[in-house]
DNA sequence: TGTACATCAGTGAACGCGCGTTCACTGATGTAC
DNA sequence: TGTACATCAGTGAACGCGCGTTCACTGATGTAC
C-alpha cells in the first residue's frame, strides 16, 4: 500500500486543504480528524503518518489558510496599487458572499476566538496572517509616512475582522448585510 | 437535600454567573459542565434541575456576559453624555487589562466566532449585546443624525472587536499592546 | 398553627458516544547491490 | 538493468478518556388540610 513520493506529498497538501476549510467553516475543535480524513478521502488511521498531530495540523492549516486570502485578496486589488487597491481589498473582505462562505474566507474571522487559546506554532501562524494583511493594506494606503500607513491597515483590518465575525452571528436576515455596508462605507472613505 | 426557593434561585444565578465567565475565558466547547458545576460548589449531576441542556446555559450565560460587559462601560462612561463618554467608552473596551482577562470582557470578543456557529437562542442574545454595544456608543457620537451615530457606532464596536480579537492571539509581547494603541487613537479621533 | 405528604435540589454512579491517538498489518515503492 | 530487501502510506480495529446526559436515591422544603 505504500504511495510514491508524489503521492504522498499530494496527500499532505491534501489533508491540510480539506482542514483549512473545515476549521474555518466549523471551528476547530468541532471538526474531527475522522472527518477531516474521510473528506480527503482516507481512512483516520493514516493521519499520523503526515502530522504529529492535530494542533501541528491546526498550525499549518491556519497558515495556508491566511496564505490562501491573502492571495485572493490581492488578486481583487488587481493592479490597484494605491487607494483604490485598499477599496478593493476592504471590499472583498467585508463582503457578503464572504461572509457567507467561511471556509474560503479568512482564518481571523472564521476562528478568532479559538486562535486566542491554540497553541504557540498556531498563534505564531495566525500573527504572521494578521501582519500579512496589514501589509497588503498599508501598502495602498493613502498616507505617504509608513507608520500612518500601517496604522490606519491595522484600525481597518481589526474593523474588518469584527464586521465579518458579526455579521455571521447576528439573526436577523438584513442586519449582517447592513453591518458589512457600514463598515465598507467608513472604510473606503478612510 | 431540597432547597428553598431562595437558594435554588441563588445557586442558579451562580451557575450562569461562573459559565459566563468560563466560556469567555477558555472558550464554549472547551468548558465541560463538570468543571463549571464544581466551580460553582455542586456535583455536575444537578446541572438538569436548572438548565434544560448546555445549549440553554450558553444562551443565558451569552445574556448575561453582555448585560455585564454594557453596565460596565456605561460606568466608564460616567456621566460623559457626549463625545467625551464615547471616548471612555472605546478606551475601557479597548484596554490591556481587558484583553488580560476574558473572564470579565466582552463575550464578542471572547467567544466570537464560537457564537456564529451557536443556535438560534444565543445568536439572538448576541445579536440583542451587539445592539446594546452600538446603542450605548451611539448615544455618545458626535453626530446628531441618528442615522450616521449608528452607522459610527457600528463601523467603532466592529473594529474594537477585531482589535480585542487580535490582540489576545498574538505572540509578541509589544504587538497587542500596539493593536490596542493604534484602534484606540483612531476611535477617539473619529 | 401543626401534621402528613408530595415535591424537588442536589448527589454520585452510570450511560453511550465521539474524540485523539496507537497499533498490527498489507503491499507497493524505494534502495542497495 | 534486474533482483532482494527494507521502508512506509494507508487500513481498520482498538485504546483510554472526557463529554453531555440520565437516573435512583436522599432528605429538607413546600403545601394541603
Amino acid at each position: 500500500m505504500r504511495k510514491s513520493k508524489l503521492e504522498t506529498a499530494d496527500t499532505r497538501r491534501r489533508i491540510v486543504d480539506v482542514a483549512a476549510r473545515a476549521f474555518r467553516a466549523k471551528g476547530i475543535q468541532a471538526t474531527g480528524l475522522a472527518d477531516l480524513m474521510a473528506d480527503a478521502g482516507l481512512s483516520h488511521g493514516g493521519f499520523y503518518r503526515h502530522f504529529e498531530s492535530k494542533d501541528y495540523l491546526v498550525a499549518e492549516a491556519c497558515e495556508a489558510g491566511l496564505t490562501e486570502i491573502i492571495g485572493k485578496l490581492e488578486t481583487a486589488a488587481g493592479d490597484g496599487i494605491g487607494h483604490e487597491g485598499f477599496k478593493a481589498i476592504a471590499d472583498a473582505y467585508v463582503s457578503t458572499s464572504r461572509r457567507d462562505a467561511p471556509a474560503d474566507g479568512c482564518p481571523l474571522a472564521g476562528m478568532g476566538s479559538e486562535l486566542a487559546r491554540a497553541d504557540r506554532q498556531t498563534r505564531a501562524a495566525a500573527a504572521r496572517g494578521f501582519e500579512g494583511l496589514v501589509d497588503i493594506l498599508a501598502r495602498r494606503s493613502r498616507h505617504r509616512q509608513r507608520a500612518v500607513a500601517r496604522s490606519e491597515a491595522v484600525f481597518a483590518l481589526s474593523a474588518m475582522i469584527g464586521a465579518v465575525t458579526m455579521a455571521r452571528i447576528v439573526e436577523d436576515p438584513d442586519a449582517p448585510a447592513a453591518i458589512l455596508r457600514t463598515v465598507k462605507e467608513h472604510l473606503t472613505a478612510m
